[in-house]
RNA sequence: GGAGACGUCGCAUAGUCCGGUCGAGUGCACCACCCUGCUAAGGUGGAGACCCCGUUAAGGGGUCCGAGGGUUCAAAUCCCUCCGUCUCCGCCA
């Protein structure tokens, strides 16, 4: 949820944004009109219910003989009470309808348009050039015997796949790899449930245009998350946090679950688009002031995982109409995967500002004392998908693939995979 | 799954049987000031969250006793539903 002061305040930046977003700008007029009614109704409401509560007061210290009049009097009054709070009650539901469904305000600087407006901000490390025909990571992870699609789909159906041998200790590597990373930078880490309440899911942005990505769980009333940016959003709801000495950095390890309902035919070979992986997520919650450089942060945290498993990327500025709702500003990069010839998406990381925590209700103390919402952050540190550009980038003639230094530890010294016999 | 107890403003509790004098007492912790060589103790006062009106002031008003409904002129208190915690029994790992 936006801040309802700014649409007092500053309506034109927010229909600007809505507008650099490709949403509706009517919205804004929309919003407006139901914050007066809201507060108008509110003021009747309480004005009535002051004049009820003296009246009580006056009820409760009169004489027997008197109460009986009294009370009939104070009937009608309790009545109007009544409707007046109904109707409080609806314009607060009407106003929470309409200014909720307002995406959050870009930060100046991001591109306004759709899903091919984003701006690249460089591009950084050599892209592999091989002097023989390289494989794709499905039959690499074949020949490997480090990924098993085949078997997934039977179990589980399409997009589904096994992890075996060398190729789940790649990912356990990869990811133990990044969770020191986000250890060494000061991150908790936390791991995380999958399952989630519809008010969490709600108030992370999650259940807006693209619920139908979501697993829901009927019986339970339960969601399976896609992200532990979820959990982790919720973990502090509806708190009162201490950010004065630093922000609240966090690590989540978590399968990651999505539907990817309407992507029918996109990515169909391989584990770029699957239903279930693993992530570790850094998430941050932090004084509303420092939050774009915490972004910064992030972003540089993002990238030195890729330079230093040797993988060429770009950083793109996402577009204003390809944001979630809750973002501000997204940062993507992307991996090269020399099979496909095109830079693929393997972290993200986005500044929500004061968008979310208003949602949850996670606030923090300013030095006047008030209270006031902080700003979250989230960013990607590692996932499966990260599995294709590592295989296809350090694959030789052979097939086999070489390991990147920084990964050796977490495979007891493996420095290269190899083909077995 | 069965039986019972409980959920109050940071923590611990009083109040609930018998509805109004309870938006709510007490202790601890907290903040300010005072007092006392230091420390500890003591004294006085203050202090919650959210919303509305108001110059983003002074001040005023409203809501909040796990959540949501209901009864009533009036609900922490009575009734219903749900959620959670604890104890015991059963079952499973």
């Amino acid at each position: 949820m936006i801040d309802p002061q700014l649409l007092r305040d500053d309506p034109d930046l927010v229909r600007r944004s809505q507008q650099a977003r490709q949403a509706s700008v009517e919205l804004v007029d929309d919003a407006i009109a139901a914050d007066a009614d809201r507060r108008a109704a509110i003021t009747a409401f309480e004005a009535l219910r002051a004049e009820q509560n003296a009246f009580g007061k006056t009820v409760a210290a009169a004489p027997k003989d008197e109460k009986a009049a009294l009370v009939a009097q104070a009937q009608q009054l309790a009545a109007d009470v009544k409707a007046a709070q109904a109707e409080a009650a609806e314009a607060e539901v009407r106003f929470e309808q309409v200014v909720g469904s307002i995406q959050n305000v870009i930060i100046d600087g991001v591109p306004a348009g759709g899903e091919d407006d984003f701006v690249t901000l460089r591009e950084v490390g050599e892209k592999p050039v091989f002097d023989f025909a390289p494989r794709d990571h499905v039959e690499l992870g074949e020949l490997l015997r480090a990924i098993d699609i085949e078997r997934g789909v039977k179990v589980s159906g399409s997009r589904f796949y096994f992890l075996t041998g060398v190729g789940a200790r790649l990912e356990l590597a990869l990811m133990n790899y990044a969770l020191d990373t986000a250890l060494d930078a000061g991150f908790t880490p936390l791991i995380t449930p999958t399952l989630v309440k519809p008010e969490i899911m709600r108030g992370t942005g999650f259940l807006g245009a693209h619920a139908d990505e979501i697993y829901y769980l009927a019986d339970d009333e339960l969601y399976l998350t896609g992200t532990s940016e979820v959990a982790l959003a919720g973990y502090h709801a509806d708190e009162i946090i201490d950010v004065s000495a630093g922000p609240l950095r966090y690590a989540g390890w978590s399968t990651c679950y999505r539907r990817e309902a309407g992507s029918y035919g996109r990515d169909t070979r391989g584990i770029i688009r699957v239903h279930q992986f693993q992530k570790l997520e850094m998430f941050s919650y932090i004084d509303p002031a420092d939050a774009e450089a915490e972004h910064e942060r992030l972003l540089a945290m993002q990238e030195g995982m890729l330079q230093s498993l040797g993988l060429a990327y770009r950083v793109i500025d996402t577009a204003a109409g390809d944001l979630g709702s809750s973002a501000a500003r997204k940062f993507d990069v992307e991996a090269w995967v020399p099979t496909q010839g095109a830079y693929r998406e393997l972290t993200s990381t986005s500044n929500c500002t004061t968008y979310q925590a208003r949602r949850l209700e996670t606030r923090h103390r300013g030095e006047s004392g008030k209270t006031s919402p902080v700003a979250t952050l989230n960013g990607t540190l590692a996932t499966t998908r990260w599995l294709v550009a590592l295989l296809e980038t350090h694959q030789q003639a052979d097939g086999s693939v070489v390991v990147p230094e920084v990964l050796r530890p977490y495979l007891r010294g493996l420095e290269t995979i190899e083909v077995p016999s």
